[in-house]
DNA sequence: AGCACGCCGACT
DNA sequence: GTCGGCGTGCTC
């Protein structure tokens, strides 16, 4: 097929290729290729679209796409000289686009999305030392450049070497000169060390070593197995998978790790280095462009061994890659809900399947989905039930607010006061953990009784203090903190209703003024650079209290934190959210998990008022099998799959009546409102004829309150909103493999 | 996704 | 009289 010229009324053509730009468009462009010019799928190439150039993808020839007008044919400017992106990424790149419902030009731009990488690395200059040929004069400088390159005889960089032998620059010159050093130009050295996978073979115990030994032996097989190790918090699951990691190593081939974004800390790096000697590659959203492009180009190369990164980690265009690790696998940071929509963790078990190789999943408090194929055999399971060495699970209780009662103006109960002034005495860390940015839900006034609500989507307003804002939390509206009512112009009598952060910070501080109290909430200034800082300072000790929202849950280590507090813990229970029960459990679990991993006897202490929840229950008792039954059982008995699809299809500009009665129909119908997909005009019926969803319906959003809130937004813009809607695919990997 | 073209409101 | 809003359409 390559360099096939077809003959047509007496004229050559050269050759055509379809190469995928990053476009909205149905499928590949077709480019004519220039003379002398190589290119085959899965090259890297430059095209002009319009009056612009693009990075695009050599796609396969596909004998259905259509012939181009060749009065538009354009020829590829340059092919790059880079690996090419294999056959297993491109099914990928296609299957994902399909899945997604995304033009596979914009799902192939997240894979091209370093396009300074697609050139080699400059190589570096450096010196072969020739050991044959020594100069006349041997000076103590040189002598002392003689002794440091007989043991190492490979090639220096010349500063590296004036630095080992203690000499200066000019001393090497000299030799150059003097023939001793051969000037050469070396690949870029590597941008992590690799990893030594026999340095720190960590000691296991019996069911850590029986696990690993399971995904030894599924990284062994070479062949696509999908594993949940499921073990609750300190069990050592990090331990374990980090031998699979191993195991894939010895085989020459490459591993990838997945975290959410949050939990890729200074910690977890310290970790791999412990068990490796060298950290892992990091991808993820805050890196230096010049480290992307290194860590994109070596991974590419096959020179970086280990990627620890965030989910659009899973795009890196690995050259051998045998094994993916999805830690926190419940973790809704993977879904993606921008641009391209994707589940990182779904499409990690897709990416397993084509490229034929073990996937881990591993969470101490998995997703139903991930427990319902474990328990059907779908995914083999490994169960790790205690903690490791004499790290104890920490004592949780429940505070029952009905009978230990906050005082007046306060939301910290007597109980939990206690707890934590214990706790700073011992010279320890509490952590008290409260759900809800700001100072305030809702904000009132006490002459009018108006509350402040969002003129888009009719949330009440959250008052920021600290940033003297009224925000909404659904739409990102923000308005100035007024200083009157707004509907009868009194001033001095708004009243903030209930906590926040923030407000939690006021009551702390009184309680404790001579503790160190720091608040972290994911609208903190600075970003995820200062909040990575901010944690790593806190697990060095540097904070007695910390108040936090739920980005304290995830994947920190605090050693020395012996209290955790749950404000309120019945947030979310009530939000109508079917997956409600299944969330807040999820949640709270790491949080109180977060204590206790030094075998410090710890205590988590969750502020409720319905002690008896199943939830709370399930917490306290630490039965967490009993707690998954049940929620599988609820499912069955409402007659739904565990797991599922439901497409929703919103048709805006039709009559608003029939169009609201539509939506009104299919929310009553929604079982689950996080498995609905918003599909604009132009894509669902496609879906829909392709039998992809369940039922024909939809909605968008995580919680019951966003969809009303989109649905609203749809209908009130009308026709506007045609082209902004948008697809959100969350799926169950077995329902497709 | 960009970027151009194209048709209706408030300003130097 | 123009500058500028974003609706529509196109890119091999």
């Amino acid at each position: 097929m390559v360099g096939d010229s077809k003959k047509s009324g007496g004229m050559t053509t050269g050759q055509v290729v379809p190469v995928l730009v990053p476009l909205p468009v149905p499928g590949p462009y077709s480019y004519a290729v220039p003379e002398g010019m190589d290119v085959t799928p899965g090259a890297i190439v430059q095209v002009p679209v319009g009056p612009r150039q693009v990075p695009g993808l050599v796609w396969d020839a596909d004998d259905t796409a259509g012939a181009v007008d060749p009065v538009k044919l354009r020829p590829i400017t340059q092919a790059f000289d880079c690996p090419p992106i294999d056959a297993t990424m491109r099914r990928f790149i296609d299957w994902v686009a399909a899945w997604t419902l995304t033009p596979p030009g914009l799902v192939a731009r997240m894979v091209l999305r370093v396009p300074a990488a697609f050139d080699p690395e400059p190589r570096v200059p450096a010196l072969q030392p020739m050991l044959e040929t020594k100069p006349e004069r041997l000076t103590p400088a040189r002598r002392r450049v003689f002794e440091l390159i007989e043991d190492n005889p490979g090639a220096w960089t010349k500063s590296g070497l004036a630095h080992a032998a203690g000499v200066s620059t000019s001393v090497i010159d000299g030799l150059v000169k003097a023939g001793t050093f051969k000037p050469v130009m070396l690949p870029p050295p590597a941008v992590v060390p690799d990893p030594d996978t026999g340095r720190k073979r960590p000691e296991l115990s019996g069911d850590q070593a029986e696990a690993a030994e399971t995904l030894r032996h599924a990284v062994g097989t070479d062949c696509y197995s999908a594993t949940l190790i499921d073990g609750v918090t300190g069990s050592g699951k990090t331990e374990v998978y980090f031998e699979a990691v191993a195991a894939a190593l010895d085989k020459g081939k490459q591993a990838l790790i997945l975290l959410p974004e949050i939990a890729l800390t200074a910690t977890f790096l310290e970790r791999f280095h412990d068990r490796f000697g060298a950290r892992p590659a990091e991808w993820h959203s805050d890196m230096a462009p010049k480290m992307r492009e290194k860590v994109w180009r070596q991974v590419a190369e096959g020179r970086v061994r280990v990627v620890a990164g965030a989910r659009s980690a899973l795009f890196l265009p690995f050259r051998d890659l045998g094994l993916i690790v999805i830690d926190e696998e419940h973790d809704q940071a993977y879904k993606q809900d921008e641009r391209v929509f994707y589940n990182a963790r779904d499409m990690a078990v897709v990416r397993a399947h084509l490229g034929d190789l073990p996937i881990v999943l591993a969470s101490a408090t998995p997703s139903i989905e991930s427990r319902v194929n474990a328990e059907a055999g779908r995914y083999g399971a490994v169960r790790l039930a205690s903690r490791f060495g004499e790290a104890a699970m920490p004592d949780l209780r429940t505070i029952d607010m009905r009978k230990h009662p906050p005082a007046r103006g306060g939301f910290l109960s007597p109980v939990l006061l206690e707890a934590v002034g214990r706790a700073i005495e011992r010279g320890e860390q509490a952590l008290l953990f409260l759900n809800r940015r700001g100072y305030a839900p809702l904000t009132l006034c006490r002459v009018c009784g108006h509350r402040f609500q969002c003129p888009n989507c009719s949330a009440w307003l959250v008052e920021h203090r600290f940033r003297q804002q009224m925000q909404c939390h659904h739409c990102g509206h923000a308005e100035k903190v007024p200083e009157a009512c707004p509907q009868c112009g009194t001033l001095d009598h708004l009243a903030a209703c209930g906590p926040g952060v923030e407000r939690l910070v006021e009551e702390v501080v009184q309680h404790f003024p001579d503790a160190r109290t720091v608040m972290l909430s994911s609208d903190m200034p600075g970003g995820a650079k200062r909040l990575r800082l901010e944690l790593d300072a806190i697990a060095k000790g540097e904070a007695d209290i910390v108040i936090g929202t739920q980005l304290v849950a995830k994947g920190h280590h605090f050693p020395k934190m012996t209290v955790v507090g749950v404000v309120d813990a019945d947030i979310g229970l009530t939000n109508g959210d079917p997956r409600a029960a299944e969330r807040t459990f999820q949640l709270l679990h790491q949080v109180t998990g977060r204590a206790g991993r030094t075998g410090e006897a710890s205590h988590g202490l969750i502020q409720t008022y319905q002690p008896e929840h199943p939830v709370m229950a399930a917490l306290v008792s630490g039965d967490r099998e009993r707690f998954y039954e049940r929620e599988i059982g609820e499912r069955q008995r409402a007659g739904l799959p565990p797991f599922g699809r439901l497409a929703a299809l919103i048709i805006s500009g039709e009559d608003k009546a029939e169009t609201e009665k539509y939506a009104r129909s299919l929310r009553a119908a929604a079982p689950r409102s996080d498995d609905i997909d918003v599909l604009g005009p132009a894509e669902a019926p496609l879906a829909l004829i392709r039998g992809r969803y369940r039922y024909r319906l939809l909605i968008h959003g995580d919680r019951k309150s966003d969809i009303q809130a989109y649905i609203r937004s749809v209908l009130s813009a009308g026709p506007k909103a045609r082209g902004s809607l948008r697809v959100q695919v969350d799926v169950d990997p077995q329902s497709f493999l």
